[in-house]
DNA sequence: TCTTACACTAATCAATTGACCAGTGAAAGT
DNA sequence: ACTTTCACTGGTCAATTGATTAGTGTAAGA
């Protein structure tokens, strides 16, 4: 009863960070407005995590736990011997896990170009997901890999992690339902069509 | 000669807080940073301009005065009757820019959802963008426009404005002259095929 | 030549930051 | 029942933040 509250005090902390973080970036949010969101107070985030950094730190994994999560999923759906559709299935599954976690990309353009954070974020996640990308698409042109994952990402991702633009700019809301159906439709049709 | 070296100091100040800011974020960096990144000191960056706010949205100014005079750059380069051949061009135009501008990406990413900075920018530059976008394809769908601005923009520039990442991943620099062909290639061939 | 205008510096301000620490109260172990 | 453990609070710390101000030197205008 005392570790199942304090997990879930993590937890709760963990979210708050990663939701807070994703919105105004790391620098950008104190970690007492952390702690308000979580309903806690300030020194408790440094009573379970020791210091800003490692909060957001247990922030990626909780995000990262997510995808991989999101990722079993999709190749478990998909048993459709069709190549092209399995290529489609992919684009829709990119597209509808943006739209559910808008925060992924803004939490990882905001781990700029030459921080620390930046070089363990690469080594502790990205490279496994990226892994996993080049054991999937190992009938591509070993030099074209990095290029279509990043053309993949940008494209089915951006619109989410900036709906606010989006919806000031065209006045649609990306992240209605019926508009996360049509980019991955559009998405889907653009990429695969051989 | 009072007034151009007054210019002068003002555009190293902008272009030290544009670059700072992309790399780090708006409040990622201090004015002291940017003081020394232009070779000045704090103080006349309050003096300059009144606030850090103001001197973002200068940055903003220089960085979208870049980008119109590309786009003029861009229109002007292709007297081409072919449509097909225009399209491979424009993809090809805006691939080359966020190689050659890879703050673009950041700068836009970091100005959040909810804050004010997000506003101003829609309505002083970003609106004019998407304006003109609209109108240079007026063959879409037009429920399809803002789907297709985003996977444009997503797909051509974010592999540039994560360099350092994917370096690390990939083991190649997205910066590279062969590799921003390869990825304008690779880019036009995927959504100019019809 | 002299005086004004002004780009610029250096010192200082209050406010916010992340981190630290002494205390508290209740659950857990004996 | 008694003690210990520990999740958690409130207050405090030095450091950094953006902003303000008084002062300086030189180019421009008289």
């Amino acid at each position: 009863m005392r570790t199942e509250q304090r997990d879930a005090t993590r937890e709760q902390i963990v979210r708050a960070a990663l939701f807070a973080i994703s919105e105004s970036g790391y620098d950008g949010v104190s970690t007492r407005t952390i702690a308000a969101r979580a309903g806690v107070t300030q020194g408790l985030l440094t009573y379970h995590f020791k210091s800003k950094d490692v909060l957001w730190r247990a922030a990626a994994d909780y995000l990262f736990a997510t995808i991989d999560e999101a990722l079993e999923l999709a190749i478990a759906g998909l048993d459709n011997p069709n190549p092209k559709d399995v290529r489609r299935e992919t684009v829709r599954q990119m597209v509808i896990f943006g739209s559910k976690h808008p925060e992924t990309m803004r939490f990882m353009m905001d781990v700029g170009e030459t921080e620390s954070r930046g070089d363990w974020l690469v080594e502790t996640h990205l490279r496994r997901i990226y892994q996993r990308f080049c054991a999937d698409n190992t009938d591509l042109p070993k030099a074209d890999i990095p290029h279509v994952f990043y053309i993949l990402t940008g494209a089915s991702m951006m619109i989410f992690s900036n709906s606010s633009k989006c919806r000031q700019l065209s006045g649609i809301d990306p992240l209605a339902p019926e508009e996360v159906q049509r980019h991955a439709d559009i998405l889907a049709d653009l990429l695969v069509r051989d």
